[in-house]
DNA sequence: TATGAATGAGGGTTCATTCAT
DNA sequence: CATGAATGAACCCTCATTCAT
């Protein structure tokens, strides 16, 4: 009966929904499965029900997080043919940010995301490896444009960690952030500005990266008592 | 008497050891009392006598935390007469780096105010809004001197906080980075050359930020091609 | 279905019952909702999901309570048209009487109010002030057609409480009462026979207050002779 | 060595003092050893060394009270030689009342008293029951002055609660009465007044009492539905 | 099938009491 | 002897889960 699948589909969706914002805000841990079927406006049952458990929900939400994420925003849509890659870098920290800054359902795959780079959940590895992963390889790309061949893995690594700690850190701490900033905002408008400046800064560390590693690492300056220190971090 | 100030004293020092650690572990909400009880071969009522609350406990442990790490990494020492600004930036950093991957007493002060920066705790509000504003102090001072007393407090705002992000991404996202990267260690002994990429990599942009804030920022560059960019993640 | 219903309401009512009991019996601090439970063959978790808190159920229990009452007790059939103030004096303390000295579900009410009236309950104040209010106010209208228009409101302050004392002490007090003299029993079948001692000698105070306050009220009487008064209690 | 029992003594007779204080506030079960231990400044394991009970303490402290009251009041003090029964009513109804209202350490007995009578702890029967029946015969003795050698046992009796009732109601109930009538004081200037309305009601009310049992009892007025009820209460 | 009702485990806290010096 | 320290039982409450229709 077509009747009872949609009525049944329809309140699969709105939990859902309502598991998106509830994760998303408060963490696997701190979300409770009464307040999202309160938001969902469903019954506690209905969560066992369509998802066996707190965490398969959890898991089914990431995965519809996912799809929702991909039909709004596909993949490798970034890349228009003739762009520098100063612009390339740009556009990719610009979208980053607007997943995790950005309120409403497409955003929540980057919140959820990013709450799990904090407190993975044990079931959840996989995934989330696999979208840091790809995030991690989309910004390495650049930036092994920008170092060029000869620079090292570790170089293009740590570089790629400075941009993404950039990015997560208005997500990860926004907390702090709002109190110690009040007068700040930091919401869609705010995006934009924020991604020049992490472009800006970042452009002139990687750059300044791929040189101090060819040439004698800080050779001029920093005076004699502490060496070229290679790390492989 | 001695011996009975010392048992006190010294259930009171297990307690807070236990709870130092399960705190920097699991954080305030998800720590037990019975976990921390347990590690500490105490009472669960132990607690209660001896810090009245959870949340007390939770207090005493930040500034007992507080206390060590004072200790062990005096932020004030980092002055040296005659250091390059350059010196004194890459000598905060990796202090402040020390304090958040170090293992060990010393290291949770720098763990737990990571964790309050995500997950603020009501009461603690007021110390660790202080200890972050005084880490952004310090680092502010050093910017300022870079950029010049030109610059925007903007211009400050970023930079410090881009440093910041670079630092406690280490701390907060470890657990996703000893997935992706499960032969890099991060601890102690990679303090140091981290610390040196992070220095120069902030300097390059901050030098870069000071110059582009003097012509006019983000006027020329940037504005026409910004349109929707998407990614996966 | 009604059987759900049924079965819903039918655990609601047997925890109002069992509530009812115990609360009357021990009081809210004392009562606990284990033994609460467990006479109304309950889980403990029942009574949150029902009721919320311990508290709510109180305050359900009382206004279960009052409904059980005002259908047993009527209040407003208390005046006949005809009726002499005596009569009606006397049908109001036989009816508050049996509400505080009655067994069984309906007298609950009485009971629950006597106990606030001794140690209110933070979140009842308003309930039982009203409750109580309204009690005083219907004595107060007899006493007040009694004394006539001329007294003074603390006349008839003062003698309403001299009916409400002797009333509630019945309850209050039924401990001590019930030592003291084992032999007189003090149920449903002696409420009216007590109805009427505290009728009969309430009027004739009533009266006296009556005259005695047209004269200059302890104005020359009772004046020197007051002095250092002992007794054993 | 007689510094040391007097150390001793003084912390026992700290103890005392508290719990009488706590017990008269707050009741036997609300009270905490804690809160008495922090009123005497003493340490809490004290209790347990010099009373080895919470109930032996409730004990000592009702004994303490007693001794206390008996040396401030020294019984039958009351009775001076010529004075009426009016006043000798008026006399022992003033003094009931100071020991339920008064503040400070002589008005413990009776308040605790007036405590045991709404909620008797096991081990306090004797000692209560005692006490009330002491008060109760003295009251009785003045009533059966008043109503004649004719009245039958259970007039006095119902008399002499009437009177009761009166005075332990502005104990029992005094925390609604402070409530409904905030702007009435309730503290020892208020006793004289009261004592003196409690006295004129309840003789009018005891000869009442007295003519309605030799007469017909309600002959006159009553209109004929409801007879004569007499009453074993 | 889908949902109100019921449940059991576990958490924080309080408190009288006992321990051990 | 006297006292800080420690303990275990009990309470209220929350929450994920299961039951039973």
């Amino acid at each position: 009966m077509p009747r009872e699948d949609t009525r049944s589909i329809e309140t699969r969706r709105r939990l859902l929904e309502a598991a998106g914002e509830v994760f998303a805000e408060q963490g696997f841990h701190h979300a409770t499965i009464q307040a999202i079927c309160q938001r969902a406006g469903a019954n506690i049952a209905a969560v066992h029900y369509h998802f066996s458990d707190k965490e398969r929900l959890y898991r089914a939400v990431i995965e519809y997080a996912d799809r929702c994420a991909n039909e709004s925003y596909p993949v490798d849509g970034l890349e228009r043919p003739g762009a520098t890659v100063e612009d390339r870098l740009r556009a990719r920290i610009q979208s980053f940010l607007l997943r995790l800054l950005d309120e409403g359902r497409p955003a929540w795959h980057g919140k959820l995301v990013a709450r799990e780079m904090i407190e993975p959940t044990a079931a959840l590895d996989d995934i989330v490896q696999e979208k840091v992963r790809a995030t991690f390889a989309g910004f390495a790309a650049l930036v092994r444009e920008l170092v060029g061949p000869e620079a090292s893995a570790d170089t293009v690594r740590l570089c790629v960690q400075s941009i993404l700690a950039q990015c997560v850190y208005y997500r990860q701490s926004r907390a702090i952030i709002a109190r110690l900033f009040p007068d700040v905002p930091l919401g869609r408008e705010q995006v934009t500005p924020l991604a020049e400046h992490i472009t800006r800064f970042s452009l002139a560390g990687i750059r300044q990266a791929a040189n101090s590693k060819q040439a004698a690492p800080r050779a001029e300056r920093a005076p004699q008592r502490r060496q070229a220190q290679r790390h492989s971090m």
